[in-house]
DNA sequence: TTTCATGCAAAATGTTTGCACACGA
DNA sequence: TCGTGTGCAAACATTTTGCATGAAA
């Protein structure tokens, strides 16, 4: 996994959702605050049903059912703590708070994702919209291909089939 | 919808549908026709069960079964003649064939989907695949927030709000 | 003690598949 | 004719929901 660092933030992930739910009268309850440090514990690209498992198979008192995982991923979103996205066709989560924009590389060999920043992109980005006026919001940017190490794999397998 | 006009291609998509099935030894159905008919009729974006919905409530002879109509769009964009893309929380074809390269604006607010094209885009996403040795192949870019329309509307609204 | 959340099971959604019959080349 | 395709219904995968019970404030 590529890490860009982090944007600070005067809240944690946990202290900002608490507000949140504070804000919209909900409880901050034993499953939510497990289903926040299972994600907020790694910087990992999840789907629903990865977390489902890790939560569900769990021997110790931290289970959650698979519908409050659904439900609170759908909390964490709307709180800005989680960004959803389509990755090939599998639906992934990905932290936002406290984490910069980027944009994906999807490896289509190797399933590997590459995140990276690129300031000018976002300025192009701006430049179409006004051209439009149109005011974005966000944007989700996927560039599918194969990645570096691959790209040498095949290269080198290549050349052996040249021999 | 807009129109960013054709790429000249020798063979209708119907022809290079023909071509695709023939190189893989599958028939040119009734079936498949009715289908690319209907799909190249127009140029909206659409998902699968709006096509079903089409083609099965059809009372002429032209009807089809939504397994078909599942089965047949795979074939489609296996052929290159559609792409699918992720757009909020719905998959949507659109045609690829004989038709220009492109992203979109979706307004989150009427669900306009509006399509642009961009030289400096294509040309910054290569620069950033070949700074991390990556080989694209394609990519999904939609821009998220409120069209043209849309902020003129809420501006008279906020505008009228102060009288 | 009141209000909201959980877990379960059922339902809803979107898509794929096995199979008997039908059709295209 | 032969091999593929179709439609149907059933299976699947993913996500949502109604409801009785349980926990947070």
């Amino acid at each position: 996994m590529s890490d860009l660092g982090t944007v600070d933030v005067s809240l944690t992930a946990d202290e900002k959702f608490g507000e949140f739910l504070e804000s919209r009268q909900m409880k901050y309850t034993t499953e939510r605050r497990i289903i926040v440090d299972e994600v907020f514990s790694s910087h990992d690209h999840f789907d629903a049903e990865d977390l489902v498992a890790k939560l569900h198979r769990r021997r110790d008192g931290r289970r959650v059912s698979r519908s409050t995982v659904y439900r609170t991923l759908g909390y964490l979103v709307d709180a800005g703590l989680l960004r959803k996205m389509a990755l090939g066709n599998r639906e992934v989560y990905e932290h936002d708070y406290g984490y910069p924009q980027h944009d994906h590389l999807y490896c289509q060999q190797c399933s590997t994702l590459i995140e990276f920043k690129n300031d000018s992109l976002r300025s192009l980005r701006d430049e179409v919209c006004r051209e439009h006026g149109f005011r974005p919001v966000s944007h989700r940017l996927v560039i599918y291909g194969t990645c570096a190490n691959c790209n040498r794999s095949r290269v080198s397998k290549r050349r052996l089939d040249m021999v």
